[in-house]
DNA sequence: CCGAGATCGTGTACCGGTTAACGACTTGCT
DNA sequence: AGCAAGTCGTTAACCGGTACACGATCTCGG
């Protein structure tokens, strides 16, 4: 019962433990390089915009800083116009990361999907989409009806 | 980039917040659903056991369980003839949620993949199935090459 | 029969995520 | 000017998962 659901869980936890493992390699954790990614893109960003950007809380954004503060990826600094901001900066440690762990994930990617030809691949990221949709749906669908 | 592990990692994260949904109209917690349905086949099993069968660290299952206790779900008890086993049994509450949570599995299940056409789930499964295997191979390929 | 090793559950310390409560700071309106 | 209301980051308490260390217990060989 539940085929799919049960497939994509067990995939989901196979692909998450390999994104750990190459992330590792480069003294990283995972969902780290998500919030590195925004980073790289523009520096100084405060935490609400990154959890906005990665489709997290934020919370979990501050605490995911923190950690990468304390292993010297990033710096933390008061906004001095709007004091209640907090804005998030890259040190030189966190910038030079950004080439390996592009390189990573693109070779995960392709690793991953190594055995399936462009036709599948393409069927597989529609299907994938469509569920997507319909599960955002549902979650959406959860306040109404008073 | 990286376009199929995004999608997947956002269908992944869209499907969990459902499954929670629907599991907490039953006053449970995702994950324990499937510690319960080990328990629904077969009462009386070890942490150990069940972590095998559910693909998980014995830990997690040691604080789910004792989460589940405290809940009234399940019952622990040692082992008479092994005193280092302990055992899990269900209690008339834990067994009374197997009708709905089953359903509840279900109905999502089918929610989630209405809008694609028989074809279109076969090919994703298929593919899924593919992607599932190649992560797993990278995995177990990790030790190798001293 | 007894000690070395294997086995098993548990505790601790992490990571990543959530919701809810809180305090500090701005803004907007009177 | 000053206060109410909104905005923002942080903290705390959860859940689920991991790795690692530990102590209790069983088993098997001498």
């Amino acid at each position: 019962m539940t085929e799919f659901l049960d497939l994509h869980s067990r995939t989901s936890k196979a692909l998450r433990a390999a994104a750990e493992a190459g992330m590792q390699r480069h003294g990283l954790h995972l969902g780290q390089n998500h919030l590195l990614a925004i980073l790289w893109e523009r520096d100084g960003r405060t935490p609400g915009e990154i959890a906005a950007a990665v489709n997290v809380t934020t919370p979990a954004v501050v605490k995911m800083a923190g950690r990468m503060a304390d292993a010297g990826l990033i710096t933390r600094r008061r906004d001095d116009r709007d004091n209640r901001l907090v804005r998030l900066w890259l040190t030189d440690a966190g910038r030079a990361l950004r080439g390996p762990i592009e390189t990573e994930r693109r070779v995960l990617e392709q690793k991953v999907t190594e055995n399936l030809t462009d036709t599948e691949r393409g069927h597989l990221m529609s299907a994938l989409a469509k569920v997507y949709q319909s599960a955002s749906d549902l979650l959406g669908g959860t306040i109404p009806a008073g």
